[in-house]
DNA sequence: CGGAATCTTGATTATCATCAAGCGTCGTGG
DNA sequence: CCACGACGCTTGATGATAATCAAGATTCCG
């Protein structure tokens, strides 16, 4: 029996475009893999050997500067597609952000698959196009928003990817969300383009205005999301 | 025949990936178009009706804030594609830098034209890969660089990008490059997350120790591109 | 030649980074 | 079980960088 069968993001992963031979064909050229937080699995510049689908967890995709000031660039959830097929070298890192499992396959074993299955490659087109809008969207946030606004929008952000999982409703107050955020500070720093102080700051004055709490060091409840949205610009 | 036989980016577009047939059949859907330099042939926020390949002129994809704040979150060139296939709204405008001519399909058309042509869907994944790391590389500029490092890398990507095209080599000085920048001054701004003062005081700066020289508005030489790629971190 | 648009330059200010303690919390070992 | 230490976070004081505000200077075009 196939392990695919099992898989909890079957019907969400690109893995949805194959029939169930062809999914046969696929494990058999994969294996799934445990990662823990803080655990890399693709590194910056090196070039490019494995290619994954993340099962469960959350992971950053991140880029260096020399003297290593730190850019994420990307955060992936289970389903999404990591890696970078069909050559190259990958320009950023991956990284487990929390304990993590992922199935891997070697980068020319999944390429030649792919070509050869044109449903698999047009589901990664649908999903890199949309992983490259939203990138772009981010642009607009790193380039011209201020401190303020980029900490709306970080929230809105997580308010919206994380409901369901990562994310509680108290019985009696439906209108707070309580997101565990998979970030330690200095991390969203590095999303948002800030620093540590900055984002620190920034959640006090959000708390004090009554528009978050801070339960503990990675839960926020959100109190007033209309301003959090008004405030991300 | 075919108007495609005659196409000067025929070979390095996505539709390199056709035979002559084929071809034929995507010519019969496609009309080309002239632009001139200011003019939009997409607009944030519509949904997605069209789609293009760049055959002549540079033109930016931009968004913007909703108070005016611009960020260009791309830049395309000859044998670029543009456009946003398989549904969706487009996230961002697309507006001619300099006069530009384009192969327009609408995307009705060509999202079902290409579902039926896998080595064409194969192309364009190729081709959203990379445009992916780059947009990602340019993350890295835009949340951690300072305005100096911006513009070297900025003037960096220029030299290589113009390279062949708006770029001259005299003859006497044969590691000077003139570059014919397709951007004003506010676009450059928009392009690097600055003001347009911030990018003018860099360009006097950069005229002032040497590294280039400004002939005119919109021509830069390129005198000492080393000390341009170790200033742009 | 005139006028508008674009660009440069200067003065000032605001924002965020940097530097520097201090506080909490969590985990470990005595 | 408590003390200790490390790590992550917060807070405050100060400073640097780039934004803003405000004139001028060029260039571009009719």
């Amino acid at each position: 029996m196939s392990s695919c069968d099992l898989c909890v993001v079957r019907n969400r992963a690109i893995c949805s475009a194959l029939d169930p031979m062809e999914l046969a064909a696929l494990t058999a050229i994969g294996r799934t893999r445990q990662l823990t937080a803080g655990e890399s699995i693709i590194w910056e510049g090196e070039d490019s050997v494995l290619v994954a689908n993340v099962i469960d967890g959350v992971l950053k995709l991140s880029t260096n500067t020399e003297d290593g000031r730190e850019q994420i660039v990307g955060v992936v959830y289970p389903s999404d597609f990591i890696g970078r097929p069909f050559g190259g070298t990958t320009g950023h890192g991956v990284t487990a952000l929390t304990d993590a499992k992922v199935c891997v396959f070697s980068r020319r074993d999944f390429d030649a698959f792919a070509r050869e299955h044109p449903a698999l490659e047009h589901k990664l087109l649908e999903r890199t196009l949309g992983e490259l809008d939203r990138t772009r969207r981010w642009m607009l946030l790193l380039g011209r928003k201020s401190a303020a606004e980029k900490m709306a929008s970080f929230l809105v952000e997580m308010t919206e990817r994380l409901s369901g999982s990562s994310c509680r409703v108290e019985r009696d107050k439906p209108n707070q969300r309580i997101l565990t955020l998979p970030f330690s500070r200095q991390q969203i720093a590095d999303v948002l383009g800030l620093t540590i102080e900055t984002v620190s700051r920034q959640f006090t004055r959000l708390k004090n205005e009554g528009v978050i709490d801070l339960p503990s060091r990675r839960e926020v409840t959100i109190l007033d999301f209309d301003t959090l949205v008004a405030e991300a610009g």
